[in-house]
DNA sequence: AATGAAAGAAACCCAAC
DNA sequence: GTTGGGTTTCTTTCATT
């Protein structure tokens, strides 16, 4: 096999190897792995059911904190911050990332600095079911960044990010042709994401 | 200075060493303060105004979906999948990270597996403009992992991740004391947060 | 802007403690 | 968990184009 460099876990050429039946792709970030329950930094990031908690000792949440901090960073220094060696470091993880507890690393981007100055959360009320037509939407229209259900008056909370504001119009008139929508536009926040944390 | 490994422009460090001054502000915003506007994955990071739009080529947008989808990606990786040499897709992605277009990469972790199994949108509605006492409480309630501003009926629309229903109720009771709040709890997502990508 | 070479550092594996 | 050795790969710098 390919040596494939500093190869957390997660990989995608890893995961192959080492998981050998993935579930169905089933949207959002491809080398997610399948049935994942995750709430991610920012919103949720859930996929399938909930899963089994895992303890977790301080070490373990120090090695958290730091990864949901700079995802970027060496195991080495990782190491160094928590008082750990390397070899223990890179097992801790392993074990972090093997046990669902880490579900991927990810870069995040400006959407107003790529052209999508426009940002909005859009609460969509079905009538009955056409979930299906919604699925399909969800997988064509990729200014839709996120979509929740949820429980309430509302069935999903969806997540756009638009060039303008016409353009969102566009994407929101196509959700509205499945139920009722409501449309907030986001002038900022006063908490961005901040990862989870220790108890 | 001591060696920092894979030491990328956001560093905290490296920040400080190497990005002297920032240029002013330009554009659409006049004297406003330059900040970051990120909606990243699954909700948004907003933080104050919007900055100014960054020219991207094929070559840029295939580094930005590279490494939302895998943030450890080693550059020689990435520089291959992209068709460059390493030290052409270092110098890219330090410009990327300069010019804020890259704001940080960051582990996600599965908040049901340390714990958090109850996720809730909890949408906020102000009667005045009690905004301190809400920042304060944003500040010290860890299970709020982020607050948007929008436009619409309600003011904030916040995320959070709580232990129990129990401790969730906790949570919008704190929040409920500054206005009138909706709560939704997540069921999963049908379509868990991706990146932004390219035209 | 991209390439290629070279030095130092990091990731990895493994054995021993 | 730690340490240390040995190997491969990665990061960074710099000269070159």
């Amino acid at each position: 096999m390919r040596y494939c460099p500093r190869p957390h876990a997660l990989d995608p050429a890893r995961r192959a190897a080492k998981v050998p039946r993935q579930a169905p792709a089933a949207g959002g970030w491809g080398s997610l792995p399948p049935a994942k329950l995750h709430f991610g930094p920012f919103t949720g990031i859930f996929r399938g059911m909930p899963t089994d908690q895992v303890t977790l000792d301080a070490t373990d949440w120090a090695i958290i904190e730091e990864l949901q901090r700079d995802a970027r960073l060496p195991l080495t220094e990782l190491g160094r911050r928590i008082n750990l060696s390397a070899s223990a470091t890179t097992e801790r993880l392993r074990r972090l990332e093997a046990a669902g507890v880490v579900t991927g690393y990810h870069a995040f981007i400006d959407p107003a600095k790529v052209g999508l100055p426009v940002l909005a959360v859009i609460r969509l009320k079905f009538p009955g079911s056409r979930h299906e037509r919604l699925h399909d939407l969800l997988a064509q229209r990729r200014e839709i960044i996120e979509c929740l259900r949820v429980t309430g008056d509302d069935c999903y909370v969806i997540r756009a990010a638009a060039s303008s504001m016409a353009h969102l119009e566009r994407v929101v008139d196509e959700l509205a042709a499945l139920g009722s929508t409501t449309t907030s536009v986001v002038y900022g926040a006063p908490m961005p994401y901040r990862g989870v944390c220790g108890p």
